[in-house]
DNA sequence: TAAAAAAGAATGAACGTTCATAAATTTAAC
DNA sequence: GTTAAATTTATGAACGTTCATTCTTTTTTA
């Protein structure tokens, strides 16, 4: 048991030090040799937790996208409606990513690149499934456009990712308003507008 | 004049192997060797035409971005209004995008990930410049939300890029009338609505 | 023939990964 | 309950390769 603890924590500890490396210079800013160093670990024992470094960097993100869905799902609680459902979500997002910043740039720089691999990435995007069962749900009540999921997502969730780029960058800090802004615009386009 | 074109043409077949490479295999997918093989140049020659590899993907960035800006104003003309002005631009960009795919894949690769110099990126943010304009001049007449500029790109621009990600793999097809969808989101995202 | 451009070979450093070995832990015998 | 063998876990050094870049030489151009 003590035993099984300490393989964990050190599991954890090179998915956390290839999180920095990546965040700080992308895939090949994170040799194996700098996770080993970070990690406080010889780089022979990486290849006791990870089959290789594309392993290591699929359950990286593995890791983080499940965290990130537990937070946007958390209090979920469709019965509320489609509406309430939606805002929950997106701002539980949100503070998940202004809480976790690197895990979010992780996130958006693996979104755009061959980084993971594309099965890695579809068992990924299976953890956003209850957002997609809201999108049904809400164009049943003919609340949302009738969209695909996608481009649903794409107004919907993603410019969320922008939005943190530009504050982690200090190029557009964001506070309470801004967000609120934000999420009046996502609502906007994918709502059945109300004229 | 035939040595000053016979370079021309070798810098843009380097730089059109880096786009190659990259968006296939990222940034460590496009080693110095491979662009130089795939542009039939040894690998010394590249140094003849950038100083570092870190050059020859600012300058790709720089190039790329500035034909993308350059089509996407190819009809500027902010007289007709704003909400005419801005579905020229949309359109034209999206239409850049699709019938460029892989300039596009590079452009929100680079986007999202510390491949590009920070100098460069603002370098070429700039050649955005139109857009921003067209933001003021949207919101003087009260027809665009009084959001801040970034707010605004990330809804009425940004989505494109993941519309033009899940297209080129083939998830979700983008045709006409799915253009007609997103253009309306990102019009009702950024438009003040007119209830 | 002088200068510029390009080539290929060579550079040391860094890469991902593996190896033989050593330390730590568990198991088994008494 | 102690000890010794067996097994697991971890190591640092070393592997062959590939990396970005440079050096020397050859080819092309003016």
């Amino acid at each position: 048991m003590a035993l099984l603890q300490k393989s964990i924590e050190k599991r954890e500890a090179l998915l956390r030090a290839t999180l920095s490396l990546v965040i700080n210079g992308g895939i090949q800013g994170a040799s194996m040799a700098k996770v080993a160093k970070i990690a406080s670990v010889s780089p022979a024992t990486i290849y006791l937790y990870f089959e290789s470094k594309q392993d290591l960097v699929n359950q990286l993100y593995l890791n983080v996208k499940t965290a990130f869905a537990n937070a946007a799902f958390e209090n979920h609680t469709p019965e509320e409606g489609v509406y309430i459902t939606f805002k929950k979500i997106w701002f539980a997002m949100a503070a998940y990513k202004l809480k976790y910043k690197e895990e979010a740039s992780f996130l958006s720089q693996c979104d755009n690149s061959p980084m993971i691999d594309e099965a890695t990435r579809q068992e990924g995007l299976r953890a956003l499934d209850p957002l997609f069962d809201l999108w049904v749900m809400g164009q049943k009540q003919a609340i949302l456009k009738d969209f695909s999921p996608y481009l649903l997502y794409a107004y919907g969730i993603y410019p969320m990712a922008f939005l943190m780029n530009m504050e982690s960058r200090g190029i557009n800090p964001l506070n309470d308003d801004v967000l609120e802004e934000a999420f009046q615009a996502a609502w906007d386009s994918i709502s059945v507008s109300k004229s």
